[in-house]
DNA sequence: GATGAATGAGTATTCATTCAT
DNA sequence: CATGAATGAATACTCATTCAT
């Protein structure tokens, strides 16, 4: 029926794919082995010749979600051009209600919390937020050679965006994806447009820019 | 010598603290009621007989956990009186490393995941933020009576910083609490410091921002 | 229906006696909880609510058989007085169809199977026959005060008992219990007595041996 | 480059050395399929391919076994021809350490154990041993024929042997192989050779034995 | 107030095997 | 000749829970 190592990686997608599912329905509790098959409509011994070992299983998920998450950033801001544009997609896309849709926070979450007792797991998030540290730090780099936002340490700020883009999702699941959410989403992205042009807040040598303020923030920070 | 009903509260106190113990070194897949037994040197059927079923001790710990938070953040600031250092000692409370450290984050972000398929759960925890919100828009909006953060929407404003902490910690679980960690916890202070007197990012009447809040700046500053 | 602690004991060994029955009938492989508990009309999980791993219900079997094995042995000849008499019926027991029925011949070869890949059971095993082999020197060791058996290490006369005996059990799960049997059990007790006798086999100080045994011999011999 | 059909053998005869190798480390219950031909780097299905079922395959190796053990009795004293020398050649190498060796005993006890529930084994078995008596029959009639040993049934002789032959095997496995299990060797090998030259214990038309036997075992002994 | 006995559903994983390729 | 896919039964063991004591 099958042609021997072409369709492997199907089959395992696929199972991945159901996993995911369950997780987001069940719950790490939840998820076993036989709940994924059943939803499969397949043996659960098949999973195990796949993945060998659930917990091999979970680590194929967690690298399965961290590239549809880089896949998402880049596929929203890949191909804009313009400097400005592009800073404003950026946060844009970060703050708003779509970014967090697109892996399911049930999910993700899980997978974030098994990252707490798997080295493993945590390996792979902190890789993963190491690249999207890099992405966003190559971003502001540009834009700050082009004179577009002000004297800074990328890398500071990019950690400082991811953080707060954190928070945002995290928030959401608190307080849901309504009105609220937004309005936590676009003060969340004015502060981080004040900072990225103003610079008042980032510290690091290039606390220069701006005329205004810089005197005060120094006395102020720690 | 007490009366048996007196000690049941007693009683139930010290298996949540074996249950957050375990829910911390074991996570939630391993946190069955007889490894909780076992490490309190007790039968299993001792935590049922207290409980009833398992789930209710789950509620019961996220209710501890609720509590714990907020005595954390009242214990810390309760008795600050003038505004100034209130606001300071607020803000770098929420920023700082002990915050974090204060509720173990593991059996935090494993109670906050399981409210994701459990109402109950889910609800203690807006409930949990949501007097975390109420609590910090009064001392915004005092603060603003008292002319010393700019007009805005306190409520907004608490949201914000909220989300931002709960970022600061999302994050630091990625990054560690090392030096990175301290440097996001300094920027995401000083842009929350920055939007309170400045005022160029919360939405609301005063967008606008000025040179007015550089003055208290400098005072505010830890 | 039960107090709590009393009974126990009385259900591990009645675990202990399905466990046994079980290993005898279906070998090995076919021990599993599940057949076990099913010959007893009980759930699996009941065993391990006692044994707490199938190993440690192994261990505990290989311990009931030891025990019985030193039963036996006493059970036949603990209270016989004459120290010809005696001999005579250790070497019978020994050498008979009898000793090799009262455990029963596949569950003892299990066990001691089991020992080469288990270092715990080999223990046990290698207690036993050190147990066997103290009280046969014992007996060997009196006998020789008494002048009955010549001057020998007995010790090494027990060894060399014991090691005829298992050769005698091993040889008849080949060729079975009947008449060859039979008589390969007699030579090997009149090879035993004979070096018990006359000696010239067993190393030591008196490898001459000599005329005397030979009367002695015609009266234990069977 | 041979045909395929010829190449057959050769595979099945590597795949039953891993077998061996694999019921060695692992044991009975270790031995499945699927470590065997990991070992052999080859997928499982591979030797149900050649063997059909696991069952005949465990067959399969048990003859291997049983050719083995034969190959060695031949290969150890086939071509002495001086009677006297033959004899000695033959104990010596019966009670023997090496002896032990060239089977790894717990294979050798893994294959002997399934015999208990497996009548196919246990008939080969039956049947190595009966040739194996047979072989020591044809030597001790030799020896009787020539006066090298007394009148006896060469039959019971040789059940005899073989039985004390495996007792020793069988206590080396619990007392290990040192100075002890040399011990026991030395002293049944004379117990042996007393019977077969005096003749003290075989029953049989011979059991009267004399002096003279001891001229010869001093010589004959180690 | 606390424990032990007992259960039954559920866990991941292993096993030998079949079939198609 | 050899492998991969797939299965289904079986494995030891864990789990939360009930009940009687």
């Amino acid at each position: 029926m099958a042609r021997p190592s072409d369709r492997a990686p199907i089959r395992k997608q696929e199972i991945l794919e159901h996993f995911y599912k369950v997780l987001g329905e069940e719950g790490i509790e939840g998820s076993s082995l036989a709940k994924i098959a059943g939803s499969m409509g397949v043996h659960p011994s098949l999973l195990i010749h796949y993945f060998s070992t659930k917990e091999q299983m979970t680590l194929a998920l967690v690298d399965y979600i961290a590239q549809q998450y880089g896949e998402t950033y880049l596929g929203w801001i890949g191909d804009i051009e313009d400097p400005q544009e592009r800073l404003s997609a950026i946060l844009e896309m970060l703050f708003s209600r779509d970014w967090m849709v697109y892996v399911d926070q049930s999910v993700f979450n899980a997978c974030h919390y098994l990252g707490f007792h798997n080295k493993e797991i945590h390996k792979r998030f902190r890789r993963m937020y190491s690249r999207f540290a890099d992405m966003l730090s190559v971003e502001f780099g540009r834009l700050m050679e082009l004179g577009v936002v002000r004297e800074m340490e990328p890398r500071q700020m990019a950690d400082l965006v991811i953080a707060m883009t954190e928070g945002l999702d995290f928030y959401g699941t608190i307080i849901g994806t309504g009105r609220r959410f937004d309005s936590v989403g676009r003060n969340m992205k004015q502060a981080a447009l004040t900072l990225l042009l103003d610079g008042a807040g980032a510290d690091g040598p290039a606390s220069g820019g701006g005329k205004r303020g810089d005197a005060e923030c120094r006395k102020t920070g720690t």
